[in-house]
DNA sequence: CGCTAAACGGAGACATCGCCCCGTATGTCG
DNA sequence: CGACATACGGGGCGATGTCTCCGTTTAGCG
């Protein structure tokens, strides 16, 4: 573990950027589940590399999670400053949403399933937390978003959509839309509802674009 | 392996109990998880003698799942006859996140957290399902549930706030009843919504809903 | 081109878990 | 009370997964 700031050594640099990607594919597809020897298998390098470069399979995890965390916060924190604060709320979710449909590792990230995450993951969840907590109570002072729900039945009903849109072996003609609209429509406040829901046919909300 | 209806000797009748006892209480507090040393060591018995009565870890879990998930089935089916189909539809939703959240093997049944359950579970799962769904279909007749949500999204949506109440490390302030009360207004019908919602703490701002 | 150190990568140590075997203890019945 | 079958239980096997050691390769540089 060499502290100093020589550059690494060209092969070492493509190694590691080998073992990234590998590692974003496998837990984008597997989750957390994976194992290093896959993720090494897959990058065509030996179990010694990949522990060269990343000591623990948590060290590995925490390289590729924070990007898409990072990507997430930055998002939540973009959509602070839209006009309408429950589209922003709802817009937020639905990406969330989106992002973690096709990347298994955030699941496990956001609801913490590997368990003792005691590390750097932990305070980016914490801050994007917070920026959906903003994002809510901004809402709820323009009134579109019921009072009596806090960031934590939030946070719980979203991280409960995405888990369950995954790791289903069936839910044969789920719907994510549909289900995000129920809770859209949920949180909204009662008065100020005209609703996602359409008689007739549903129509698809747009899906993520930050504003 | 005795097909033969002479009874169990005593000590066995009273080592199965014991297993199936720890087993409850294993499986409630860490679901599917749990090795089957751990629950041997529970019960005062040894990994043999809970291997001969269970040959395989499915086994066991399936005889524990089983009484959980006809409970819940016939809760269901009871509240088939209700006078306010929405109602029982909630009713039983309500029910079936309050068995869960102490229950973590039932979280694991109902969102196939094990795998391939190749069995009665996947059974019995499917026909809670099944009544579900006519919970739901009733309640959608009677015009007081949106209509453009299937069992699918209802039992996504459902797994979601049951495995959303646990699991999680934190989650500091969370209030089931107030996650399902956005759950259920979320699924109302927009036109017959009195709404869960309690507008004593609401004070309606004026403000511009969204476009 | 040749030397040095950095990096590679495979074999394997170590832990865990589901599952199994067999010597021993004990309940059951004549 | 004695004999036999039944059940117990601990040690152990094979598979899987994380992490480590070390002989070999190769990049970097004069």
């Amino acid at each position: 573990m060499q502290a100093d700031n020589r550059p690494l050594r060209a092969d070492a640099r493509r190694n590691r950027q080998r073992i990234l990607e590998a590692a974003r594919q496998a837990f984008a597809a597997e989750g957390r589940a994976v194992s290093l020897d896959e993720i090494a298998r897959r990058a065509h390098v030996g179990p010694g590399t990949l522990y060269r470069h990343f000591p623990t399979k948590e060290a590995l995890f925490e390289a590729i999670i924070q990007e898409r965390l990072r990507s997430l916060i930055e998002q939540a924190r973009a959509a602070r400053t839209a006009a309408d604060p429950a589209e922003a709320l709802f817009t937020t979710i639905d990406a969330t949403v989106a992002d973690a449909q096709a990347k298994a590792e955030l699941i496990d990230a956001l609801t913490g399933a590997g368990i003792d995450v005691q590390s750097t993951v932990a305070a980016m969840t914490a801050e994007f937390r917070q920026e959906m907590a903003r994002l809510l109570t901004r809402a709820q002072e323009h009134g579109t978003v019921r009072r009596d729900v806090g960031i934590a039945e939030v946070m719980a009903l979203l991280g409960g959509v995405i888990l369950a849109l995954r790791g289903r072996p069936a839910l044969p003609g789920m719907n994510p839309e549909r289900a995000l609209s129920v809770l859209r429509d949920g949180l909204r406040s009662p008065a100020s509802a005209p609703a996602t829901f359409e008689p007739g046919v549903h129509q698809p909300s747009p899906g993520q674009e930050a504003g």
